[in-house]
RNA sequence: GGCGCGGUGGCCGAGUGGUUAGGCAGAGGCCUGCAAAGCCUCGUACAGCGGUUCGAAUCCGCUCCGCGCCUCCA
């Protein structure tokens, strides 16, 4: 199993299984329902997870949610905490709805701040960090790989607004005293609480220990966010990730979709639109590491495929012949390049291979594309007397018969197979 | 200004030196009371200009365009 770091900037072979391998990932920071492009690295993670289990490997995957932030504070002045209390629920909620799995840890920065505070000493006594006023800053020029993740040099890096506290501007906060407006403190330095950075360095050692092997989250992130990371954690002497998976972004007209551009489409309001089929359908057509545009074209060519896949098992509840796993197991192993998968996929289908078609659609978690529902007695038994109808050649009444059926949520089509019409629940 | 990723047929999207990617949409056909589903057929695409090579979407150079990051961001 191979994949691109970024760190290396080349696909980077995974030790042979059972590994172990530990996974962290960068979850939201929450104070308001998460939408689609913050969905992909959840996404991905699990995909990968459970790629890798099925290789043998044993994953444990950490994912954060960051509950102090100042996003939280100005969106509940007062009442922090419980924004962030509710919002993590949400958060869960509408991953939950992925059908995927959950992540084996996920953490709370509110909840790791001791292990922060003592990495923080650390850095302290190493001399890579300093105490201003109750703030806690990192020393960026006394670690000489600074910069390496990114490839930002530190001398080129853009003016930020002057902060007369810090010895340099390219220093970064890794505790910040508590200002007016936050409600929320924790009893160091004076009171005060987390960098952004920190909290991702100490919930990452607290759960999978000084070296591990994966770290993933958006690309939007390599800087400063990783870069910071790393630096911390290299600083206080631990090896830490050794291969970067950094997803593309989700593109909504044109642009990144952020929440500070408010181009957003919620993730509850599209799988409530689109199903959950269709949504991860769409994630497998684009590669992981490459931007995707959303829109109403991508995700309903996206929900035609998932239809096209549940009409394979309609036609072949029983395999009708046999596939080659070999290439789709070889597109994954490749960098997870799904859409490549994907079309290993829908050559399954083609060919009526539909033992291999729900092995494949599991690792995604689409098994449900195999499981056909099954129409209410009462739907059949309209269906039935429609059969009936035609076998009299009373077309009229047929056509009545489809009309009531349909009204009832169901389509009706004629098979040569007893019984000889099946029910295809509307979309 | 710095760092990085891209530009593939109507649309989406793999592919890194020679071989059909795949999907969606569209056209024609088979099947069919109608419909749906399914199957068959149909597109000689790789931003532009140079170069290397027997051969380039793929390697090199330049140009144009798009996107991301440069201390809020998945």
């Amino acid at each position: 199993m191979r994949l691109y770091s970024t760190l290396s900037r080349r696909k980077e072979e995974l030790p042979p299984p059972p590994g172990p391998i530990g996974m962290y990932v960068c979850g939201p920071t929450v104070y308001q329902r998460i939408h689609v492009g913050n969905a992909r690295p959840f996404v991905i993670s699990m995909w990968v997870k459970r790629w890798l289990e099925r290789r043998g490997y044993e994953v444990t995957l950490v994912e954060n949610i960051t509950d102090i932030n100042d996003k939280i504070y100005d969106a509940a002045p007062g009442a922090s905490a419980e924004l962030a209390e509710r919002a993590s629920r949400w958060y869960v909620e509408d991953t939950d709805a992925l059908g995927l799995g959950r992540p084996d840890v996920e953490p709370k920065a509110s909840e790791t701040v001791p292990e922060i505070v003592s990495l923080i000493e650390e850095l302290l006594e190493r001399g890579l960090a300093y105490e201003v006023d109750g703030d806690v800053y990192f020393r960026v020029a006394r670690l000489a790989e600074y910069g390496r993740l990114s490839g930002q040099r530190p001398d080129q890096v853009e003016e930020q607004e002057p902060n007369p506290l810090k010895e340099d501007p390219r220093d970064f906060a890794l505790w910040k005293r508590t200002k007016p407006g936050e409600d929320t403190s924790w009893p160091y330095w004076g009171g005060g609480r987390p960098g952004w950075h920190i909290e991702c360095s100490a919930m990452a050692e607290k759960y999978l220990g000084p070296a591990f092997e994966i770290h993933g989250g958006g690309l939007d992130l390599v800087f400063p966010h990783h870069e910071n990371e790393l630096a911390q954690s290299r600083g206080a002497g631990r090896e830490f990730a050794r291969v970067w998976m950094h997803n593309g972004m989700l593109r909504f007209t044109g642009e990144k979709m952020s929440k500070s551009l408010g181009n957003v489409a919620s993730l509850r309001d599209v799988l409530e639109r689109w199903g959950r089929e269709a949504l991860l359908v769409f994630f497998l057509t684009a590669h992981w590491r490459k931007p995707v545009d959303f829109s109403d074209e991508t995700m309903a060519a996206a929900a035609a495929q998932a239809e096209a896949f549940r009409n394979a098992f309609r036609l072949h509840p029983e395999p009708a012949a046999a596939g080659d796993w070999e290439p789709f197991a070889a597109a994954l192993d490749d960098d997870f390049n799904t859409p490549e998968a994907l079309a290993v996929l829908h050559e399954w289908r083609a060919r009526g291979a539909t033992g291999e078609l729900r092995r494949g659609l599991e690792v995604f978690g689409l098994e449900m594309l195999a499981a056909l529902d099954a129409a209410p007695a009462g739907v059949a038994e309209l269906a039935a007397r429609r059969l009936e109808a035609r076998a009299a050649r009373d077309f009229a009444e047929a056509d009545r018969l489809r009309e009531q059926i349909a009204g009832a949520g169901w389509d009706v089509r004629d098979v040569a197979e007893e019984p000889g019409f099946q029910l295809v629940r509307r979309q």
